[in-house]
DNA sequence: CTCTGTGAAGTTGTTCACAGCC
DNA sequence: GGCTGTGAACAACTTCACAGAG
């Protein structure tokens, strides 16, 4: 990068698409790990992730060189390779807003806290659950946020509150200092553009899969959809 | 279409992409009837789902000319054409399998039932769960799920059970006649590409943030991005 | 011969700018 | 004047086919 000699390297940018595949790749390689597979090829990858060897090549290509040819790619070596590039090598930490059932869930989810996210705080207005822990987690009142915070570095928070409070508690979030949140209320929020978003909703996919449904063509045969979306 | 004369209209096919955004669309609909607006602009959809008025209309037209030029969009009428299109109007019956916290959250989420999406039945092997009812809809325990489905028609199976159990599970719906399974457990399950799935992942989700968190250059101005994903 | 890496071709999706209708 | 509808230009993404390295 700040390299004085000018290399061939492209200054190419990332395909979105391509980086919304790679989570999905590194839970293949976790997988094939635990098998204990040494060396893989795209061929394993695409088929425990849902894609395709060449998809999987063109992608990972975009990162780097990280396979070997006639070999194929070192299990550990790019499961370190992703996990470096996504950013997920260091631990994050979370607060969670709005401690229902959804919320719950998501601070009892295992597979969460062993990819490195880590809650630690949940907020409610809910004087029945303010003051309790839950999964380990001390559940505070939304009005003491900011104060529970301080000058702790939040990177995430979690919206998980009716659509009516969704806008509110992300401007709070923004204030509390947080760098991304995950949004699982089906209204977009509003927040500066410099914090990153992204929103979860159960509704919408239903809705897709009911439209997918609605339009099976039981006589012709479908092109088979290796990726979903 | 089956006019004998044949009508200019072209046999389009219509995008993916644009799929993915009508029922965000339909969400901000809602929302715009709620607050009783009669005519819409494609301006105020994009305003409420997070997109701009050139892609809600050029989506929109996909599916036909729904609005008035010089005029808008009426609201009710869209919001019927919409739901016809997605194929949403007619109530889908569903089945969850796991009744954990999140297949609880699921079971419980008013959002969903008010969407036309239900429970009838859910299928657990906690002998604790078996037997119960959660949210008015009962648990059975996974053994018995295609002699208690029987001849009933169902729509749509969700998963939130374990990764290890998940691919027997998704067979289990397939037999149960399932034609789309709503897959909360991050891997990929096979089926027979007749039936229609779609994945949802919280912790790729939360990988995708790192990564964008991790990527932000606090110097430089960042290319608003309207639309997440 | 194996399997990766990658330009180039092909496909899909977005954005623009304005014609068309109220 | 307004706002929709849409071809056409542009951009992003996927797929192919094969060069290149072990």
């Amino acid at each position: 990068m700040g390299d004085i000699l000018k290399r061939k390297k492209k200054v190419e940018v990332i395909p979105q698409a391509t980086l919304n595949r790679l989570p999905f790749y590194l839970r293949a390689l976790y997988a094939l790990d635990d098998e204990g597979f040494e060396y893989i090829s795209s061929a394993d990858i695409a088929e425990l992730s849902g894609s395709y060897s060449a998809q999987v090549r063109k992608d990972l290509s975009y990162i780097g060189e990280l396979g070997t040819r006639g070999v194929g790619y070192n299990t550990k070596k790019l499961i370190d390779d992703l996990e470096k590039f996504l950013g997920v090598s260091r631990k994050r930490r979370m607060v969670l807003v709005g401690a229902g059932k959804l919320g719950t869930a998501l601070l009892e989810a295992k597979n969460i806290r062993e990819r490195g996210f880590e809650f630690v705080a949940a907020f409610d207005i809910d004087p029945d659950k303010v003051g309790k822990t839950i999964a380990g987690v001390p559940v505070f009142h939304i009005e003491k946020m900011i104060q529970t915070i301080g000058n702790e570095k939040i990177d995430i928070g979690v919206i998980a509150v009716t659509p009516e409070a969704a806008q509110e508690v992300a401007e709070l979030l923004v204030k509390a200092g947080v760098k991304g949140i995950l949004n699982f209320v089906p209204m977009p929020i509003k927040v500066p553009s410099s914090i990153k978003v992204r929103t979860v909703c159960v509704a919408a996919e239903l809705q897709l899969l009911a439209f997918q449904i609605k339009n099976l063509k039981p006589r012709k045969k479908l092109k088979a959809s290796i990726y979903e979306e």
